[in-house]
DNA sequence: TTGAAAGCGCTAACAA
DNA sequence: TTGTTAGCGCTTTCAA
């Protein structure tokens, strides 16, 4: 059986220098496209190379050059689409930029448990990381710890501002105020909000940028204007039964996001209500099938891929400047404008 | 500027090794849980280990050892629910059995340009490659040509049986016939497909069961009876445009994802007919919303999470196995079953 | 039970 | 332009 395993041992640098009769310094200097190495010299040895089909190792690499081009990344809740979206545009864009990506995905959305997470990251020399992960609760607490022990750059998406890191984030509160100020436009005076759990910012942003617009628009915000969902279509269901009780004369409402404002399309079909002309509705996520629901829901698009592209854009861009002992302008902030898409849902009478 | 950087010096194992007092060899064993150490001693190193906050390199580690405990993930379309839940369920798995994931996302579903992608997995030494793409086309014809080059095990979600190869697949063709002979069981015998892309083995799978399903109940099935979306809400909407000319006397339909079925809610809604009374319809895959639909979704769903769970647990029984230098029974192949999940779409009158 | 020596496969720094 | 030397931080092998 022994001799039979055919183990191809894996060629090393040591072998190549052998073959090409030259250095192992010099192959590593054409592998890493150094420029003192003569153009015959190069030649050659690029060809023993392919010939021998050698592969240098990673590994081996990351522990010699301390650089892996390898960024970690930590996400939550990869079942729902945001997640799933903001994570397809940081693999492509880190494929492109020439990053691999070590995953990590939370538990659950608020956990806390971090440390042994970061340390992991840590053993395995990533050159950075990528926080994909939402800011619920408390679940921040950790991070001004963090930066004192930690020299790894670090990326936060989609988190309230603060001096200390660098984010990227889409503008929640602005998609939420053009929504209700859609609403408004519209006519409606009447506008009721069913917002995402409020221990998430997001949906806080959201809820503050419908008071606003209510309020700017002379119109007072009061409690029964109002309910809270955890983003699910049950959940919202629930709501919506609730806010069609206690404000009885609502006549459009901004909901969270599409998911729950699928099930506020249900349950108002199954009363009778027509749409939009009894509740005029806005979504928020911009979900492809939010187009071929019943009626086509408008509702705030935000570029969740773009979010991720451009997470791996700025990560790249810390991590080089650091390369070259600039340490840059500090921690920088990126805002992404949501759009406002107005289908069936909320179209003028 | 240079003091103060601060750059907090990662303490090796040689510290560790010199300030307990014993060589770096004890300090390995103890880290590595090994037999061959004296409780006093190990003791002793456990807390200088503490106390210095010592962290293994596993990039160092990796190299000598030749064992990562790192898995390749391959996926594709991350941006759609099924490819994600997958990857949760790979995540959460992984993460329970001691691994972390390297994860590629291909830039097209049927890319074909996989060599670079095996390669840079090698370089990294990665134990086991999960291959959660789906099969499209020719997108296997790599494979073979694969098996004899790569040592590393790997294992294939989600396609065709073959016995080279370990598979976890759930089953399509178990699925769509459950949902045809459901829709015949309400008494239709005019039930219609819109199937998904056929270079897709799962769309072929729910066809052939959906075409098998009625010559079982002496139907005979016409091409004018199906028609070709691409998953697409988009081309679900076209499909069944199409389908109510070619096929007008359709009281049912079977279409390949709820995603698809959305759209065919949509559309039939639009042109005043009743469902299930005209219409009887049912999807596949089972997400979240389809329960909110109007009205409410019959579906077959999958359970994309466990498929990933599978995977890992499957790909860590084959690493450990390889390591007992038992080569185990070869290739061997899990199949999943769908659920029928009956709601409003397709209810007994 | 412990330690010394020799790698794992590569790159940085210096010398030639 | 090229080569030599000395690591990177750990594990394996063998000897004590």
């Amino acid at each position: 059986m022994l001799f039979n395993m055919a183990e191809k041992k894996k060629t090393t640098i040591y072998e190549v220098a052998k073959e090409a009769g030259v250095s192992r310094q010099t192959i590593s200097r054409v592998l890493n496209n150094r420029p003192d190495v003569a153009p015959e010299t190069r030649k050659h040895v690029q060809d023993i190379i392919q010939r021998m089909e050698y592969h240098p190792s990673a590994v081996a690499r990351s522990l010699s050059a301390k650089k892996s081009y390898i960024f970690g990344v930590v996400t939550a809740g990869l079942i729902y689409t945001g997640p799933s979206r903001t994570l397809s545009g940081i693999t492509s864009k880190a494929e492109e930029l020439g990053y691999g990506l070590l995953l990590k995905e939370l538990a659950s959305f608020s956990s806390n448990n971090i440390h042994p997470l970061i340390q992991w990251f840590q053993a395995h020399q990533v050159d950075g990381i990528i926080w994909a992960a939402p800011e619920i609760g408390d679940n921040r607490s950790w991070l001004k710890d963090l930066l004192k022990e930690v020299q790894i750059p670090i990326i936060f998406l989609t988190m309230e501002k603060r001096d200390d890191v660098s984010i990227v984030a889409i503008d929640n509160y602005l998609g939420a105020r053009l929504a209700t100020e859609h609403l408004i436009s519209l006519g409606r005076k009447k506008v009721g909000h069913i917002s995402g759990p409020l221990n998430w910012w997001e949906a806080r942003q959201r809820k503050q940028g419908w008071e606003d617009a209510l309020s700017n628009a002379g119109i007072q915000v009061f409690d029964n204007m109002w309910t809270e969902g955890n983003w699910s279509s049950k959940s919202g269901k629930i709501a919506i039964e609730q806010l069609l009780q206690t404000f009885r004369d609502m006549d459009a409402v901004f909901v969270g996001n599409d998911q729950m404002a699928l099930s506020v399309l249900q349950t108002t079909f199954e009363q009778g209500r027509l749409i939009p002309d009894d509740l005029a509705i806005v979504g928020f996520d911009g979900i492809p099938e939010a187009e071929y629901f019943c009626p086509s829901l408008s509702t705030v698009y935000q570029n969740q891929i773009e979010l991720g592209c451009i997470a791996v854009q700025e990560l790249v861009r810390i991590v080089e400047e650091k390369l070259l002992d600039n340490d840059g302008l500090g921690p920088k902030h990126v805002t992404l404008k949501p759009e406002l898409v107005i289908r069936n849902s909320s179209k003028k009478p």
